[in-house]
DNA sequence: TGCAATTTTGCATCTATTGCAATTCTGCAC
DNA sequence: GTGCAGAATTGCAATAGATGCAAAATTGCA
């Protein structure tokens, strides 16, 4: 990292150097053998030993790619998810906040239940089950909500502290009533759609809007 | 301890038989060792071995009254959880659900910041910077949600499932606003309340009842 | 080719967590 | 009062995740 003479070619794609290519297959390696192991033999089934054997690596090295055992399953999910605060930090600058935060919560949710990574369901699937993997997930909510939070501001200069938190709270809340409720009623597309505007419909109208919630119940 | 001539007084409270009493004690003598050695070590600085010599049992008796060490920061704010869910179960049948709604939230909110607990400001500061511990709080956040689902869904019979996620979902994520900001800004009662007031209008009226948030940007 | 930075690895260690079986305690019936 | 059945406590051993450290292997580049 001296001479810069011709440099790297500071095109669009970072165009990472061949030692950070090789890191990132390593990476890949270790996540998919992990994803494997984890479809075939469950989650506490596979010791990090065996991932590490797997991956071709030693024990120890998983530790220098993931965190935890527990990260390595959020591995494809983390990418996602950084692609898409990436891609929500240049919208249209004149776009209404409404709309962003809307475009906001469709593609999280893509960006965690796409069918893109080979190992979606079983991700989706063991993430469901254990507690400590649902806790991560959990993170990953707050993180969301922090990103969006950050957004809002910077479309909303003058927007208060306490709107900016509580609208984002509210989109995050949205978006994990869709999670909760797909995860009981299955992943159809359709009924996900459906599910999904109503329960921005909601966000955005409030829940004063929901006739149901108003009316006194008739004993 | 003998004399019972009259026996238990099946009164009001559950009364339990003297052996509960003494796992009561001896839970909440665990409990409070750990806050206090939490509080005067740190977190990661206190072994199980640690807090099972501090509360007089052996460390394997630990993990018959806490499945984690991580439970045990939250063993007061379970109790006041379950009470308050307790309450919330017996709220006037004829009561608005959006009351109920809002109640539940204050309710919630205040057990968990409640000057109750000599050591609730350790905890919160604990739980606040730990990421392991910050999942377990949420774990908690999604209880609550599904709490005041169920309770949703027994006030409205007919409502649409998809509308009592969404709810219970924006509900919790206004509550969670609201502590987020209290982290931010201090957790002085006046502000507090500000914030919450803010953030239930903002849950019953929606993101777009937000000025701010309908406007585009001018540039 | 050889150096310097970066990675990978092996090893030791710590600690949480769990299963199992022995031991002690407690409430209660006789 | 005595003894038993069930419950709680304990000790012991083993598993596995996680981390620090320093040696060894790799890699990019001059």
């Amino acid at each position: 990292m001296s001479d810069m003479h011709h440099a790297e070619p500071a095109s669009a794609p970072p165009e990472q150097g061949l030692r950070e290519r090789k890191k990132e297959r390593t990476r890949r390696a270790i996540a998919g053998a992990a994803l494997r192991l984890f479809a075939e033999r469950g989650y506490e089934e596979t010791t990090i030993a065996d991932i590490a054997a797997a991956a071709e690596v030693s024990p120890r090295t998983f530790f220098s790619y993931f965190p935890s055992k527990e990260d390595v399953v959020f591995a494809e999910i983390d990418d996602r998810l950084a692609e898409v605060a990436d891609r929500l930090a240049h919208r249209p600058a004149d776009e209404p906040p409404l709309e962003t935060i809307r475009h906001s919560v469709v593609a999280v949710l893509e960006a965690i239940v796409s069918e893109h990574g080979a190992y979606s369901a079983v991700q989706v699937g063991l993430i469901l089950e254990r507690p400590g993997l649902q806790a991560r997930a959990l993170q990953r909510m707050t993180d969301t909500q922090q990103t969006i939070e950050e957004l809002l501001r910077e479309l909303c200069p003058g927007l208060d502290e306490i709107d900016a938190v509580a609208a984002s709270g509210i989109a995050v809340g949205g978006m994990q009533a869709v999670i909760v409720h797909c995860r009981r009623n299955g992943y159809e597309p359709r009924s996900m759609r459906v599910a999904l505007d109503r329960a921005l419909t909601i966000v955005e109208n409030g829940l004063g809007s929901v006739e149901a919630l108003r009316r006194t119940p008739d004993a």
